[in-house]
DNA sequence: TTGTAGCCTTTTTTT
DNA sequence: AAGGCTACAA
C-alpha cells in the first residue's frame, strides 16, 4: 500500500482534523476551507492507520452528486479499493437498508418509491374524493404539511390537536393509500428506516456494530429525523465524524435544522470540535465580499473566513437592460474567457430558481457553447419518461396507483374520467388497489361499466400481463422498447406532428440508451429493475445539450453547493427572485436566502461576475425589477461595474444608479414611497400592464407585498 | 362518454 | 411556457 502523504496535503488545522483519535468530532468548516478534502482524507486515514475496514464506514451526503464527488475524491487518494464502504445520500442509504429489511418493515419487496409529483397528485386525488375545495385546502400546503409531520418523525396517528382536522384526515388517508399501494415517500425512507430500528432491536444492533464510522457531510442539513437515526446508530459507542457550516444551511425550508450543529455537542457525547477558518478556493476580494454579505446575518454561530491568497480581480457587477441582455453579456464573456485559456467547464453559471436556466441556454445554444445543466429539468421528470416509467412501475407492481393512473389511459385507448372515477369509487370501498379492482371486473358483471370500456379495460389487463411474462427473458431496454411499442405509446407519437413530438421520441430514445448504461454500470444488481426505477426517482438524471466534453456547467445555487469553479457568473440578482420572495417574508427566510448568496459567491476561485436585469420576462410577461438588497449590503469599493462593451470597464461608485425607464408618465418610479388608504405606506418594487390596467406591486410595510391596479388603489404619491 | 382545443392559472430550492 | 380545467364536438 503506498503511503499516502497527508503532512503535505493538509495544512495544520486540517491535520489536526484528520489525525484525531476515534469517537465523536464535529468539525466546523467555513467555505472552501477544505471540507470534503478534510472528510476524504479522514476515511483515508482511517483505513491506513486505524485499520478500519472500508466496510465499517457509512459516508452520508445530501445530493447525489455530492455522493459521487466524495467517491471519486477517495478512490483517488486512497490507492486501494474502497469496496465495501457505503456512500450515499440520506435517502439512497436508507432505500437500500429497507430493500434488505422489507419484511420487518412492513413493505413489499418490490415497494414503490413516489417523487414529489406523484406525491402532490395523489394529495389532489384525495382532496377531490372527498370533495374538498382546492382553494381552501391548497394541495401544496398539505404536501408541506404531510412532509413536516413526517421529517419530524410523525405520522397521522401521532399528531397534535392543534393541526387542522382536515389536514390530518386527509394525511390519514394518504397513508392508507401508500400502504395499499406499497409505496413510499421520500420521507418514508427515513422514517421507515427510523422505526425499523426502533422495533428491531437486532437489526439496529447489526448497523451499529456495522458502521462504527459515520461521516456526515453538511451536517447543517440534516433534519430532526436524520439527527435521531444518527443519534441511534451512534449508540454512544459509535464515532460519528460531522462536518458542517452553518452560514451554509440553505435547506431550512425542508425541515432542515442547523441548529444540530448546537444541539450536537449536548447529544453526543465527548465530542471534539475542530474549526476551519482558512479558506483556500477564493481570491481574497472575493472573500472580502462573501464575508461582508454574510455578517448582515444576526443569527450566526460566527467565524470569519480568511484567506493567504492573492487578492485576485475585483468582483464584478453587470447591470443589464433586461434578461436578453444579461444572457447575451455572459456568452460574450464566456468567449472571452476562452479566448485567456479558460476551459469551458471551469466556468459555471449559477441561478436562484430553474427556470431562469432557459433564456441563457437559449443564447448558449444560438451561438454553439456546449453547457450541462445538472437538475433543473430533469430528464426522469419528463412526461414521455415519466409515462415509460410509469408502465415499467406497474409491471413490477401493479398496485402501484399512482402508475396505474399514468398510464390506463395514456396514449387515449377510451378509458375516460368516468370510468376512472368509477373505478376509484369500488378500490375505496373494497379497500384496494385500482388494479385489483379492474381484475374484478372481469369475472362479474357491473351495470356501470360498458361493455365497450370493459373491452379496453381487458386490453389494458392483458398488455400489461403479457409483458409481465417476458419480463424474466428480456433485458431491461429491451423490455422498455417493448412497452414502447405494446402500449402503442410509439405509434401514438409517430402519428402526431410538430416538433413537441419529435422531441418526446427522441426523448424516449434516449432512455433506452440511459437504460442500457444502467445495465453495464451496474452490472452485480440483482434486481436491476427495481434498481432503476427506484434510481429514477432518486436521483434525477443531468441534461446536456449535446455530447461535449468540455461544457460551461450551468445549475441553481443549491445544487452547486459543495462545488467550486474558477469562474463563476452570479444571475438573476432582482427583488422576488433573489432573494425570493414567493413565501412568507420572515426574518429568517431573508437569512436563509442571505446564507444562500453567501453559498453562491464562495463557489468562485478566481473571478466572480454578479448580474442583474432591470426587466425580465416572468410567468410568460415582462416585467420591471428592482435590483436585489443583496447587492446594496456588498460595500460599493468591493465592486467593479462593467459595461456590456467589453473594453469598457467603468469604475463607478454609484452601484445601482436610478434608471430612467423608472420614470414613468404616471408619475411614479420604482423604489417610489406610496401611501394607501387601508394598507398605509410602502413602496412600489414593479409594475406591469398600461393606462388603465397598470398594476403596481408595492410592498407594505405592515401588510406586505401586494398587486394593486393603479386607477382604483387611490394612492398618495410621497 | 371520450377526446381535444383553447382558456386560465401559476412557478423555489432537493430527496 | 406548461399543466390543469372547461366547454364543446363527435
Amino acid at each position: 500500500m503506498s503511503q499516502l502523504d497527508f503532512e503535505n496535503s493538509l495544512n495544520d488545522q486540517q491535520l489536526i482534523a484528520v489525525n484525531c483519535n476515534e469517537g465523536n468530532k464535529l468539525v466546523l468548516a467555513g467555505a472552501g476551507s477544505g471540507k470534503t478534502r478534510v472528510l476524504t482524507y479522514r476515511i483515508a486515514k482511517l483505513i491506513q492507520d486505524f485499520n478500519v475496514r472500508p466496510s465499517d464506514v457509512l459516508a452520508l451526503t445530501f445530493t447525489n452528486k455530492a455522493s459521487r464527488e466524495m467517491k471519486d475524491r477517495i478512490e483517488s487518494i486512497l490507492k486501494i479499493s474502497s469496496q465495501g464502504l457505503w456512500f450515499g445520500t440520506f435517502h439512497g442509504i436508507c432505500r437500500r437498508i429497507l430493500k434488505i429489511h422489507w419484511r420487518e418493515a412492513e413493505l413489499s419487496e418490490r415497494f414503490t418509491i413516489l417523487d414529489s409529483q406523484d406525491q402532490l397528485r395523489l394529495i389532489k386525488r384525495i382532496l377531490k374524493g372527498n370533495n374538498y375545495d382546492e382553494k381552501l385546502y391548497d394541495p401544496k400546503s398539505i404536501q408541506s404539511f404531510i412532509n413536516r409531520k413526517k421529517d419530524n418523525g410523525h405520522r397521522s396517528d401521532n399528531i397534535s390537536d392543534k393541526d387542522d382536522e382536515v389536514y390530518v384526515a386527509i394525511f390519514k388517508e394518504y397513508e392508507n393509500i401508500l400502504k395499499q399501494t406499497m409505496s413510499v415517500d421520500f420521507a418514508d425512507l427515513i422514517l421507515k428506516t427510523y422505526e425499523l430500528f426502533l422495533s428491531h432491536n437486532q437489526i439496529l444492533n447489526y448497523y451499529i456494530k456495522r458502521f462504527k464510522h459515520i461521516m456526515v457531510d453538511e451536517f447543517q442539513d440534516t433534519n430532526l429525523l436524520q439527527f435521531k437515526l444518527l443519534k441511534l446508530l451512534n449508540n454512544d459507542t459509535g464515532s460519528l465524524y460531522a462536518v458542517g457550516d452553518d452560514d451554509q444551511s440553505i435547506y431550512g425550508w425542508r425541515g432542515a435544522l442547523s441548529k444540530n450543529i448546537r444541539s450536537f455537542t449536548d447529544q453526543f457525547t465527548d465530542v471534539e470540535i475542530f474549526k476551519l477558518e482558512q479558506n483556500y478556493r477564493s481570491t481574497n476580494k472575493i472573500l472580502k465580499v462573501a464575508n461582508s454579505l454574510i455578517s448582515h446575518n444576526k443569527n450566526r454561530l460566527g467565524k470569519e473566513l480568511w484567506t493567504a491568497s492573492e487578492r485576485g480581480e475585483t468582483v464584478k457587477i453587470f447591470e443589464a437592460y433586461n434578461n436578453d441582455e444579461e444572457s447575451s453579456f455572459i456568452v460574450d464573456k464566456i468567449k472571452m474567457l476562452e479566448r485567456d485559456g479558460y476551459k469551458k467547464s471551469e466556468i459555471a453559471i449559477l441561478y436562484r430558481n430553474n427556470f431562469l436556466s432557459r433564456r441563457l441556454e437559449e443564447e448558449l445554444n444560438g451561438r454553439g457553447i456546449p453547457y450541462i445543466i445538472y437538475g433543473g429539468f430533469r430528464f426522469f421528470e419528463r412526461s414521455e419518461i415519466k409515462d415509460m416509467i410509469a408502465y415499467l412501475r406497474v409491471i413490477v407492481n401493479p398496485d402501484d396507483d399512482s402508475a396505474f393512473e399514468r398510464t390506463i389511459n395514456n396514449p387515449p385507448r377510451g378509458i375516460g374520467q368516468k370510468t376512472i372515477d368509477i373505478i376509484r369509487k369500488f378500490a375505496k370501498a373494497d379497500n384496494r388497489s385500482l388494479w385489483k379492482t379492474i381484475k374484478s371486473f372481469q369475472n362479474q358483471n357491473n351495470d356501470e361499466i360498458s361493455s365497450r370500456v370493459k373491452t379496453s379495460l381487458t386490453n389494458y389487463i392483458s398488455l400489461i400481463e403479457i409483458i409481465s411474462n417476458e419480463i424474466n427473458d428480456l433485458s431491461l431496454d429491451e423490455i422498455l422498447v417493448k412497452i414502447y411499442k405494446e402500449s402503442k405509446l410509439k405509434s401514438y407519437y409517430s402519428e402526431q406532428k410538430g416538433e413537441e413530438a419529435i422531441s418526446k421520441q427522441e426523448n424516449i430514445e434516449e432512455l433506452f440508451i440511459t437504460a442500457e448504461n444502467f445495465i453495464k454500470n451496474n452490472y452485480d444488481s440483482e434486481n436491476i429493475i427495481d434498481d432503476f426505477l427506484d434510481n429514477a426517482a432518486l436521483e434525477a438524471g443531468d441534461y446536456q445539450s449535446k455530447l461535449d466534453n468540455d461544457p460551461v456547467q450551468l445549475m441553481t445555487i443549491h445544487s452547486a453547493k459543495g462545488l467550486e469553479f474558477p469562474v463563476v457568473f452570479l444571475t438573476g440578482l432582482e427583488e422576488g427572485i433573489f432573494p425570493n420572495e414567493n413565501r412568507k417574508s420572515g426574518e429568517d427566510f431573508l437569512e436563509e436566502e442571505r446564507r444562500l448568496c453567501y453559498v453562491a459567491i464562495t463557489r468562485a476561485m478566481k473571478s466572480l461576475y454578479i448580474t442583474f436585469a432591470n426587466a425580465r420576462y416572468l410567468h410568460g410577461s415582462y416585467n420591471y425589477l428592482m435590483p436585489s438588497r443583496f447587492i446594496s449590503e456588498i460595500p460599493d469599493e468591493l465592486l467593479e461595474s462593467v459595461k456590456s462593451d467589453n473594453y469598457q470597464h467603468v469604475k463607478s461608485k454609484n452601484v445601482i444608479p436610478m434608471r430612467k425607464k423608472d420614470d414613468h408618465k404616471h408619475g411614479f418610479k420604482i423604489g417610489q414611497r406610496v401611501k394607501h388608504q387601508k394598507f398605509g405606506s410602502g413602496v412600489v418594487l414593479s409594475y406591469e400592464g398600461e393606462d388603465d390596467n397598470l398594476k403596481l406591486y408595492i410592498n407594505f410595510e405592515d401588510y406586505g407585498s401586494k398587486w394593486l391596479v393603479l386607477t382604483y388603489a387611490h394612492l398618495e404619491f410621497l
